[in-house]
DNA sequence: AACAAGACCTGCATGC
DNA sequence: TGCATGCAGGTCTTGT
């Protein structure tokens, strides 16, 4: 599911549900997601006070009393939801928090059945997994020039290059496509014929197509909700990712479909060079 | 060093 | 109906 948008616009639900109230209660379904999680998860996230929650590319960042962070990843099929009545514990809900809260209690069920997702805390600095990971594309650091220079170096397809979180932060297989559409570029494109033109374009619609669909909630392809239950309804306006054969919206070409660096990509052969 | 392929895991759609 | 196959929003690890 997630990329940056839905973890967004998971972040953006919880902070009436998480910040400033107390971790009540913790459950905790297994030792291990994608890997082992901290011993004592549970114990040690009961009776925490929750500070800001924010973003960085995928990850989700909870503030916790005591200058500790819970850094949560949600895979492929993560999700996030949140109950203002206990909930009964589902097959694949491997965490959740009770909130304590002065009106009324919330639960908070980190759901992922295929478990590519990941529950770490960690304390001063910052965690290895953050370590390296290329700039915000919605932030100050991510420009035309920036992605240029990350691009020169690399003879591959831009299309991989982009989910390369090295270069920049959050974009995953179905806004990479989107993004090449919104440019006109081909997803075959070698990544260091990229020059000031398209960088521009390719920089332009990154931000363009992320800021859209966080506006739309992500998007809901089978797993991601938002942690009110809503759908992402950005999924209606997908210009290229799963409309193999369907026509361009802009030129009416079948939309075609590649694999590339074993990931699907989709791309109009009319409308992306 | 960059790149592609394999691995991890479950669920769902499809086709026989 | 049952079963095999392929595919899925990610990313670490391995091998070239």
């Amino acid at each position: 599911m997630p990329e940056l948008p839905e973890v967004e616009t998971v972040r953006r639900a919880l902070v009436p549900a998480m910040e400033g109230r107390r971790i009540s209660n913790a459950y905790i379904g297994r030792p291990d997601l994608r890997w082992p999680l901290p011993d004592n998860l549970a114990a040690r996230l009961t009776g925490r006070m929750v500070g800001p929650l924010s973003r960085r590319g995928k990850f989700l960042l909870v503030s916790l009393d005591g200058d500790e962070t819970m850094l949560m990843h949600l895979g492929m099929s993560g999700s996030v939801r949140i109950h203002h009545k206990r909930p009964a514990i589902g097959r694949h809900d491997h965490m959740v928090l009770e909130m304590a809260g002065a009106a009324a209690p919330a639960w908070i069920v980190f759901n992922d059945p295929r478990r590519f997702g990941w529950i770490d805390l960690f304390g001063d600095g910052t965690h290895p997994m953050l370590a390296g990971m290329g700039p915000e594309p919605l932030g100050n650091e991510f420009s035309a020039a920036t992605l240029m220079d990350g691009l020169a170096a690399r003879r591959g397809p831009v299309k991989t290059a982009l989910l390369d979180q090295r270069l920049v932060a959050g974009i995953g297989n179905i806004y990479a496509c989107e993004a090449l559409f919104g440019a006109g570029i081909s997803p075959r494109r070698r990544s260091y014929t990229i020059r000031r033109q398209r960088a521009d374009r390719l920089a332009a619609a990154i931000k363009d197509v992320l800021v859209r669909a966080i506006e739309d909630g992500g998007t809901s392809l089978r797993d991601h909700v938002q942690p009110g239950g809503e759908i992402g309804y950005f999924v209606q306006r997908l210009s290229v990712y799963g409309r193999a054969g369907a026509p361009c919206h802009s030129c009416g070409t079948p939309i075609r479909s590649l694999v590339q660096s074993g990931r699907s990509s989709f791309y109009c052969p009319g409308c992306q060079r």
